[in-house]
DNA sequence: TCTATTTCCTATTGATCTAGTAGGGATATG
DNA sequence: CATATCCCTACTAGATCAATAGGAAATAGA
């Protein structure tokens, strides 16, 4: 029940080169997004290669190189990420759908282990594999602009437009059911 | 994302602790356990220990010795065995009610990722702090007898009763929304 | 062409975790 | 006392994680 740091830098590298990209900066370099988000340099290289020959991403070397998304964000879904990166999202292997392998009980259709963790396996599924980097993308700039914030990683020295591009907004206010945040819960309206 | 073989075969122990006392055989030695269920007997000793630390079983040694469930199956919560043997069920830090860590990314509060997580965090936790050991055991028991299979530990060779004890039956069928099983999924009805 | 900047590629490493194994001690039964 | 059980400590081979290191190849501008 764990994303490890590699499967994290990597959906924050995805989610980060949306927006930009939302924002009329398509190209992202690995230093510029690594100083951000305080990720070590090389160690996102790495996982840059990795989802580069997945075919998630594109890159430009070279001065002004960086990397650039290599398909619509609406066709990459999280959970092809995380299986990419992390391997199977089921808890245990015997209710993986995508990677089965039978396990040592005795009865599997009796098992009431499986049974229970069969239905944890569809509650992450149902997620990760439903929600798209478009989704997260916009309503992570929803939330930014209700706010007032600019993401970090446009506050570039050089060449920043003064004024944002206008933005696509396909759904209507509310179209995604996240949970509201609010730091580590606890009381809310005191 | 992912459940250790330390906390699979804990589960399997409870639940099979739990449905051997729902027979009316409150107590299962490590050693009958681990052959039936073909785990490395020394590697449950390790974990029935934790568990009795745990105050989830007790034990009684010497011959005709063993071990067994030390509260009741409706205070046995899945979500508290799984953190107590493998830690947070939160799939990163930032996100777990009862560990939570701070990320390294630099707006908590906008960051996309954590919103998906923590999605992911409330599904699983909602399945595994919801159910507990009296109700997994009671859904297997109702398998069982639907398709009339014995579980396998209680095939001992001396004094078991010809007749099992009548079953306490408290949920109508039907109560416990699990979704039926089919084994690798896959077509169906042929 | 030369230099600076970027991605690309391969290897290595220290730490931690996993899934056990091993060996024997303490305790209870008959 | 013999036997069966739990109890306790230590150890380990292997894998995985999270990087680090060093340089090669490509690209842009001077």
């Amino acid at each position: 029940m764990k994303l490890s740091k590699r499967g994290e830098y990597a959906l924050r590298a995805l989610i980060d080169l949306g927006i930009a990209s939302e924002l009329g900066w398509p190209m992202l370099q690995a230093s510029e997004l690594a100083t951000k988000e305080k990720l070590p340099i090389k160690f996102l290289e790495q996982i840059f290669t990795q989802l580069k020959a997945a075919g998630y991403v594109k890159s430009r070397r070279g001065k002004f190189g960086g990397y650039s998304l290599a398909r619509p964000m609406s066709q990459i879904k999280f959970g092809t990420v995380i299986r990419l990166i992390d391997g199977p999202l089921a808890p245990i292997r015997c209710v993986s759908q995508m990677a089965y392998v039978r396990c040592s009980c005795p009865d599997e259709v009796h098992c009431g282990l499986r049974m229970l963790m069969l239905d944890v396996r569809n509650a992450i599924t149902k997620l990760l594999d439903r929600y798209t980097l478009a989704d997260i993308v916009e309503i992570t700039l929803r939330k930014l602009r209700r706010d007032k914030v600019t993401p970090p990683f446009l506050s570039r020295s050089t060449k920043l437009r003064s004024v944002l591009p206008p933005m696509v907004n396909r759904l209507g206010d509310g179209g995604l059911k996240f949970n509201s945040v609010g730091p580590t819960s606890g009381r809310r309206r005191k």
